[in-house]
DNA sequence: TGCGACAACTTGACACTGACAAGATTGCCC
DNA sequence: GGGCAATCTTGTCAGTGTCAAGTTGTCGCA
């Protein structure tokens, strides 16, 4: 009496068409509302309308999907970056990025529950890292100072930013303001803007 | 054959003594390893040598118990901010709890794990926010800087580092180098120091 | 047009998990 | 010493991920 059976009727018929993207759309509204933790493989299968091993089929593994998923974010990630106009627009775009996709950004960051050899996921995630680079050296060297270092400074900055965002830690200090907004200020008081 | 069962013995009294601080610090090893994704009650009553459902007495939920953790999280945060003598000093204690509680500060960030409305949780995130408010005002009002801001600023920083750092995102750049030295190099980068 | 191979999906099973209810054991306090 | 509350156990249930094996549909190619 479980009804977990889904009959080929007219209109579900045997082949999905596209339940790849269903999983996966499906998984990222999960994943942002509840977290990647209440993902349930049969869940998903279950809103799509197919059995509960089709899944296995398109991601192999709950690991698998969960790759698929931090590699897409990658993508949607560096294509983001690649349109910064100078580091701390990049840093702006990161920060929306984090808004506007939070499943992916929360998967992206949580080694355990991906597969660290994936090839899609290791060359997506080098796409963003070399994306982050150009946006340091765009900005020309500093004088006495390591790109490397500021690099990882100002990466820590929008990515703390945007993870506290997300986990509500900054509601109090924002309050009804943009982020983005509050963000652009927040980096024009440590990055001494080069007209004073 | 599961081979569960806890008989009674002379060395295994059928009271544990500590259970509550076993299974504690069980799952902050397996959370520190494998993420808190893996934890699971019945694998953590058996490292402590009890029966499966002897964690919920203590617990009541795997809710209840990440909430614990999070909760003594906090306290130790808060005890270690407490102990700093600037700003910069308080996120390098910040750093420096991310990486020896690595499990605690991972939960403590991971808002769908836990029970929200929890008395003991709440007092102790208070706490936390006390000292890091605290940590900012400590450093003087600074001349047409929004005070909150510059507390998030920090924050954002600090939080951004041990994150990406516990995430393995900075082993490139940081390479062998001491997490917290370059922690300290690069807040003197943004955090002008008074004296130039 | 037919056929064969492959992809997409289903069915069934197994071990494992969190949660709940009910019972057993123990220490402790009056 | 007798009860009583805290601690722990046993038993059970629905739900889950994963694997193996079978079905159904599609598409290229003779």
């Amino acid at each position: 009496m479980t009804m977990e059976t889904a009959k080929t009727t007219p209109e579900r018929p045997y082949h999905h068409g596209d339940l790849r993207r269903a999983i996966l759309s499906a998984a990222l509204d999960v994943i942002a509302a509840e977290g990647p933790s209440a993902l349930s493989l049969r869940d998903l299968a279950r809103r799509a309308g197919v059995s509960h091993a089709a899944p296995a089929h398109h991601f192999k593994d709950r690991t698998g999907l969960l790759t698929a998923i931090a590699a897409e974010g990658h993508a949607l990630l560096s294509a983001a970056l690649t349109e910064a106009t100078d580091l701390r627009d990049a840093g702006v775009h990161y920060v929306r990025f984090a808004r506007e996709h939070p499943a992916h950004f929360q998967v992206m960051f949580t080694p355990e529950l991906l597969r660290e050899n994936d090839l899609e996921l290791t060359t997506a995630r080098a796409l963003t890292a070399d994306r982050l680079r150009q946006a340091v050296s765009d900005r020309g060297p500093e004088p006495g100072t390591d790109p490397r270092l500021a690099g990882v400074a100002a990466w820590s900055l929008a990515h703390g930013f945007a993870t506290l965002l997300l986990g509500h830690n900054l509601d109090g200090a924002v309050g009804d303001q943009d982020p983005e907004e509050v963000f652009r200020t927040l980096t024009g008081m440590l990055f001494q803007p080069p007209s004073a």
